[in-house]
RNA sequence: GCGAUUGUAGCUCAGUCGGUUAGAGUGCCAGGUUGUGGCCCUGGAGGUCGUGGGUUCGAUCCCCAUCAUUCGCCCCA
């Protein structure tokens, strides 16, 4: 994790408060319109929840949880994932009988206990969406849909729509037997990474970047040949529905998840003109989670997307974020007679602060120029003059820090001037 | 989890084949200039040399560990 500063820093420029809640509010913002409500679960959650719902084979709970034992001989785990904990919440509080169809999104911390890497980070910031209640592939259309507006709202232009169905839990056995089958004549030529999944994953088999097993691989059996009826259904329906919405989709035989829980749909959005991170997001179908976790039937879909990973991409691609304007428009400057000058400087400030104004001062009894220099510091639009002169005239001078122009304003006119020249 | 890499002033970096007081540029502060800045001149402050051990008469330098960075792998966001 980095920390994220109120300034930016000339390198990591993305390490910025600001652009974060821009993002964040980008997001809140789309998620909103889509007609989704914020939760919000705690960091620590008992690690069975995650063993049971990624799957304790994966790579991710087998050795990437940052998991420890309380006072209470407690097996806890920081959550490495949003959805699980999404899923006990709504269990605990029985929101699946409430509410048969929950649309949800969150924004939150999530830990995994790994080598850190540019974009890849112990602690990282997921933003995310979980549907729970509806089968239709219309709202695996719509996670889809939001996601590529989000990416879209922040400037990414160039996206692409990978998808691929997984089919069931029922159904995958069998394509993993025929993959292997389809591998085996020459798994000797694989790459030592796809010999390893062979055994361990077949179905990550498919997902290298390795150009020699990419080429063994080229006529391997396709998990859409696979699918049982229902799989089969949906995923067509969910393409008629891209069409329907104009969104062009790649289908992507290849694509794989790398929980457990997944079935049916799954989906990433490419960058297309990123280099080899070029994943803006991903998610799934996980029908059977819910059921999973000790709940009632219920089908589930979700997306998510790492902060750090998509400040990065923008950076890549060059996309200036108009972030929230944490200038002040004035800044007041003291002159002259201090003791006598502080307190009304103390006095207008307070007041325009009241008027809603964004307005601030030195503090540190320096002489003008310095004053000035802090202003220009932070950006400050004008520049409020205030000396032994202006008090005994009752005015005050506003200077416009683009123009040099200065000029006297009565003090009881300060604020309704300054609220005029306000953006 | 594996293999590398880097860590010295706020920032960018020198440097010491192990030896007095660790430097530069830039930034910061002050004065020149107690009412109108950004230039210039002069001066100043600022360092546990990532952290903890070890070797040594002596460690910022060598060794070990650890934390953090970056890169490749693994994995993923």
């Amino acid at each position: 994790m980095n920390d994220v500063l109120p300034y930016p820093l000339a390198k990591d420029g993305w390490l910025h408060t600001a652009r974060w809640r821009y993002v964040e509010g980008l997001f809140r913002d789309i998620c909103r319109r889509y007609g989704y409500r914020e939760i919000r679960t705690p960091i620590l959650e008992q690690t069975e929840l995650f063993a049971r719902s990624i799957g304790e084979a994966t790579d991710i709970v087998s050795k990437e949880m940052f998991t420890f034992t309380d006072r209470g001989e407690r097996s806890l785990t920081m959550k490495p994932e949003g959805t699980a904990p999404a899923v006990r919440a709504c269990l605990e509080h029985k929101l699946f009988a409430a509410h048969p169809m929950l649309k949800l999104y969150y924004v939150g911390q999530n830990f995994r206990y790994e080598r850190g890497q540019k974009g890849r980070y112990r602690q990282h910031q997921q933003l995310g969406v979980e549907v729970f209640g509806a089968s239709d592939a219309a709202i695996d259309a719509e996670v889809i849909l939001l996601a590529m507006e989000f990416y879209r709202a922040l400037g990414v232009e160039d996206q692409e729509l990978h998808i691929n169905s997984v089919g069931t839990a029922a159904s995958r056995p069998a394509y993993r037997e025929a993959l292997r089958d389809f591998v085996r004549p020459f798994l000797a030529e694989m790459s030592v990474e796809g010999q390893t999944r062979f055994e361990a994953n077949p179905l990550r088999m498919l997902d290298t970047k390795d150009e020699s097993d990419l080429r063994l691989l080229a006529d391997a059996p396709r998990l859409v040949d696979f699918l049982d009826e229902d799989s089969r259904v949906h995923f067509e329906t969910l393409q008629a529905y891209l069409t329907a919405a104009g969104v062009p989709y790649t289908l992507d035989h290849r694509l794989v998840r790398g929980f457990d829980y997944y079935s049916k749909t799954c989906f990433e959005i490419i960058g297309t003109k990123l280099g080899s991170q070029n994943a803006l997001g991903g998610g799934g179908r996980y029908d059977g989670l819910v059921e999973e976790c000790g709940g009632p039937s219920t089908p589930g879909i979700g997306f998510g997307l790492g902060m750090e990973r998509c400040l990065l991409v923008l950076d890549a691609l060059g996309i200036v974020l108009s972030v929230e304007d944490e200038r002040p428009l004035a800044f007041l400057v003291t002159l002259g007679d201090e003791a006598k000058v502080r307190p009304a400087a103390v006095k207008l400030l307070a007041d325009l602060r009241a008027a809603g104004l964004a307005a601030d001062m030195d503090y540190r009894s320096r002489k003008f120029g310095q004053q000035a220099k802090r202003a220009d510091e932070l950006g400050a639009r004008y520049l409020l003059v205030l000396g032994d002169g202006e008090l005994e005239r009752g005015v005050v001078g506003l200077r416009d820090q683009n123009t040099k122009e200065q000029s006297d304003v009565p003090l009881p006119e300060i604020i309704a001037r300054l609220q005029e020249l306000a953006p």
